[in-house]
DNA sequence: GACTCGTGGTG
DNA sequence: TCACCAAGAGT
C-alpha cells in the first residue's frame, strides 16, 4: 500500500501553522480575498536569497518604510539603498535592486510583470525569484526550487541522486506536487515546512503532516537527505586596516571600495590587500598617511563565503589639517551607523574604538 | 559546471 | 572552535 503526498494535507497544516511573517498575506485572509503587494513579494525574495527570515524581517520592514513603493525605490539614490543594506550581504543584491525598481518604474509602470519570461529579464531574478514572484505574487502554477524545497522533496521521494544533479526531477516532482487551487500559498507551505519540521539535522518527521508518505522517513535515511558532495576548505587571508581618528571631531576616515566585486560599492576603513601569504612584520609601513599607529591587541576574524579573514587593527588620530588621500572622507562617529559600512568593517571600526588594546 | 559573493545562527 | 546552512544569482 501507497501512500502518495497529498497537497491538500499540506494545505491544511500551512492553515494553522503558516509562519507570520511581515511581507506574507496569512492563508486566512487570502481566503478573504486579499491580494500580496508583487513589490513587497519581490523585496522579500531578494533579501530572503541566502539569507535567514530572522536576519531579514527588520530589512524587509525599514525597506517598506522608507520607500513604500516601488517608485520610491527606483528614484531613490543608489547611495542610500547600499547605507540601508549594509549588514545583510550579497551587496550585488542591493544594486540590482536598485537596478530592477528602475526597470519596474520606468518600462512596466510600476507594475511587475506576471510572465516568467519577463521576470525572468529582470536584474537579480533568477529561476527561483522568478517562479517565487509568479506563484506567491501573482497565483500561478509555477514549481519554486529553493534550499528547503530541494530537502523536503528529496526526501519526501527518497532522491539519493546527489544535488545539484537531482535538481530537474526535483523540480518536476515540485511541480506534479503543486495543486492547481492556491499553487501560491503551497509553495510557502512547503518553504515553511522546510524551516520548521523538515529542516536540515533532526527533523522532526513525528509531527510532519507529510510523515505518511515520505520516503526517507521510511528507508530511515531522512537525516541524510539531500546528499550534496563535500564543499572545499577555507583558505585564510591576512591583511591590515587602519582607523584614523579626527583629534579634532572624533571622526573616522572612509573610502569607497570599488563598485564591483567584494563588497562592491560600500565603505571601508583603508587597509591593505588581504593575502594568503601576507606577513605583516611592520603594518604601519602601509598606513595611508603619517601618524603615530598603534597596533590593537587581538586582531578582527571575519569569514565570507570562500575565505577567512583575520584583520590586525591599527589607530591613530590624525589632525583635521592633515593631507587625505585620495577618496577619502571623514565620517562622524554618530553618524557611522547609517554609513554604509559591511559588517567586517564595523569590526573593525569596534576593535579601534571600544578599547581592547 | 565552477567560482564568486556576506552574515548570523546552530549543533 | 568550526563546518554547515539559509526563500540563489551572476559570470
Amino acid at each position: 500500500m501507497i501512500t502518495s503526498p497529498s497537497s491538500a494535507d499540506l494545505l491544511s497544516w500551512y492553515d494553522i501553522h503558516a509562519r507570520d511573517l511581515p511581507w506574507r498575506v496569512s492563508p486566512s485572509d487570502r481566503g478573504l480575498g486579499v491580494v500580496p503587494d508583487p513589490y513587497a513579494v519581490w523585496l522579500s525574495e531578494i533579501m530572503l536569497q541566502q539569507t535567514t527570515v530572522a536576519a531579514v524581517r527588520d530589512y524587509f520592514v525599514k525597506f517598506l518604510r522608507l520607500w513604500p513603493t516601488v517608485k520610491d525605490l527606483a528614484t531613490a539614490p543608489e547611495e542610500d539603498v547600499m547605507k540601508a543594506w549594509a549588514g545583510l550581504g550579497y551587496y550585488s543584491r542591493a544594486r540590482n535592486l536598485k537596478k530592477c525598481a528602475e526597470t519596474i518604474a520606468n518600462a512596466y509602470n510600476g507594475n511587475f510583470p506576471k510572465s516568467m519570461d519577463e521576470l525572468l529579464k529582470l536584474p537579480g531574478v533568477g529561476p527561483y525569484t522568478a517562479a517565487a514572484i509568479s506563484t506567491i505574487a501573482f497565483d500561478s502554477h509555477a514549481a519554486v526550487v529553493d534550499g528547503n524545497v530541494e530537502r523536503v522533496v528529496s526526501r519526501l521521494y527518497a532522491i539519493e541522486q546527489p544535488l545539484p544533479d537531482s535538481k530537474p526531477l526535483i523540480k518536476d516532482r515540485m511541480g506534479s506536487l503543486t495543486p492547481a487551487d492556491r499553487p501560491g500559498d503551497f509553495a510557502q507551505a512547503v518553504m515553511d515546512l522546510g524551516a520548521t519540521i523538515c529542516t536540515p539535522k533532526r527533523p522532526a518527521c513525528a509531527i510532519c503532516p507529510w510523515m505518511e508518505a515520505c520516503e526517507a522517513r521510511k528507508n530511515g535515511i531522512a537525516e541524510t537527505l539531500p546528499r550534496k558532495a563535500p564543499k572545499k576548505q577555507k583558505p585564510t587571508r591576512y591583511g591590515a586596516a587602519f582607523v584614523a581618528i579626527n583629534t579634532d571631531t572624533g571622526a573616522v576616515l572612509l573610502r569607497r571600495r570599488p563598485p564591483r566585486g567584494l563588497l562592491g560599492g560600500m565603505s571601508e576603513v583603508p587597509g591593505t590587500e588581504w593575502s594568503e601569504d601576507f606577513e605583516l612584520r611592520d603594518p604601519a609601513a602601509h598606513a595611508p598617511l603619517d601618524g603615530p599607529w598603534h597596533t590593537h591587541t587581538g586582531e578582527v576574524r571575519h569569514t565570507f563565503t570562500h575565505f577567512h579573514l583575520r584583520l590586525t587593527i591599527l589607530s591613530a588620530p590624525v589632525s583635521n589639517n592633515a593631507q587625505l588621500p585620495a577618496g577619502c572622507w571623514w565620517a562622524a562617529r554618530d553618524g557611522l551607523e547609517d554609513e554604509a559600512l559591511p559588517t567586517v568593517m564595523r569590526k573593525a571600526v569596534a576593535c579601534a574604538l571600544g578599547g581592547l588594546g
